[in-house]
DNA sequence: AAACAACTTGAACGCTCATTCAAAACATGA
DNA sequence: TCATGTTTTGAATGAGCGTTCAAGTTGTTT
């Protein structure tokens, strides 16, 4: 080994930021260049080529998602009321002004005539599924816990879409408690 | 008058099915040509640019979907019935293997960094909002018959991403049962 | 049949895109 | 200190992008 490359953290971070916000094909290489202060060749020996960036950038987002949800089921509360505290948090993202939905989301569109990366945005979004069906099946037979995972998951998928165009949190709430009226909801 | 113009429904059908397949940004307008069968100088006198082509294709889009929604309910069934039914058919949509979303959702979710066309993309998804409000206050009170409908908002559009990585159309109709139990689910 | 207006044609334009690569800078081991 | 291998630099490249426009075609009016 001789000198040491950039730090690749902090520039997938910041690579992450700008094809969440901006999108996968409105990204520029140029764009990304300034944005994380290197140069093209440097990006091109490190990532191979926009897409290899864009996958690991990815698998960036994807991994911090989900140690972040892992964690969160370590706390000291019943699964029920992370749960709720979990969508309740995403109902604040959705009602931001900058609020850009999940990486994840709209990468999973915006690239559907790309099957290999679909299919690593699919299994990113299975595994955070998958975290979900095991806390529950802590408290439900596996099958129910499965079918009330996967209305959580469309539940979400619904926020990240329909946060877009309100910003009423208060009837957000109420259809949350409306579709997912098994979850321990305050008052 | 002298000449007609080419027929307009038939351009923006096709272009509205390149636009909504690959997406705003990854759609090129030699390949509008390619597909429309127009030439440069036509489209651009017809639809003065890209954005252009794209907000009437997107119009032509919602208004047919609002159209088709509108004519749903007017069976002679229950309003519970016919979303039931709706739901149905957006299920088997979602598992069709060239399944791209909803054309509105998808552009929704790619341009939010153009404040105009995301405006006009939520004013039409408002639109079909509207039509669900509408037909649920004629069986529940108002404010009951808006919750109700964003909580079949949320749903379609969680559907719309679920279906990008889930053939399994059984738990799929689980899951809506289980969060929309208010409906008359057959047996 | 001539004049006019509306539409179509398609080559051409300037620009930005993703990508390349030879040269320079740097860290390490001998 | 020098040789070696790795990383950075940044100008350059060709391809493809959205768009333009002068010339050609076509239908209508007189």
């Amino acid at each position: 080994m001789s000198k040491t490359q950039f730090d690749r953290q902090d520039v997938l971070h910041k690579a992450t930021s700008l094809f969440w916000r901006v999108g996968y094909n409105a990204t520029s290489m140029q764009a990304l260049f300034k944005v994380t202060g290197l140069k093209p060749g440097s990006v091109y020996l490190a990532f191979g080529n926009k897409e290899g960036l864009f996958k690991e950038s990815l698998k960036f987002y994807a991994s911090a998602s989900i140690d972040k949800l892992n964690k969160k089921f370590k706390q000291n509360q019943s699964v029920e009321k992370i749960i709720c505290d979990l969508l309740f948090s995403f109902v604040e993202e959705a009602v931001q002004s900058e609020y850009c939905s999940c990486y994840l989301v709209k990468s999973q569109l915006e690239l559907d005539d790309q099957p290999q990366t679909k299919h690593y945005i699919a299994e990113y979004l299975a595994a955070i599924e998958k975290i979900y069906v095991e806390q529950l099946a802590t408290i439900y037979p596996v099958e129910e816990a499965q079918i009330k995972a996967m209305s959580i998951m469309i539940h979400i998928f619904g926020l990240r879409v329909y946060g877009y165009h309100t910003q009423n949190k208060q009837s957000m709430l109420s259809s949350l408690q409306l579709g997912l009226p098994w979850l321990p909801w305050p008052s």
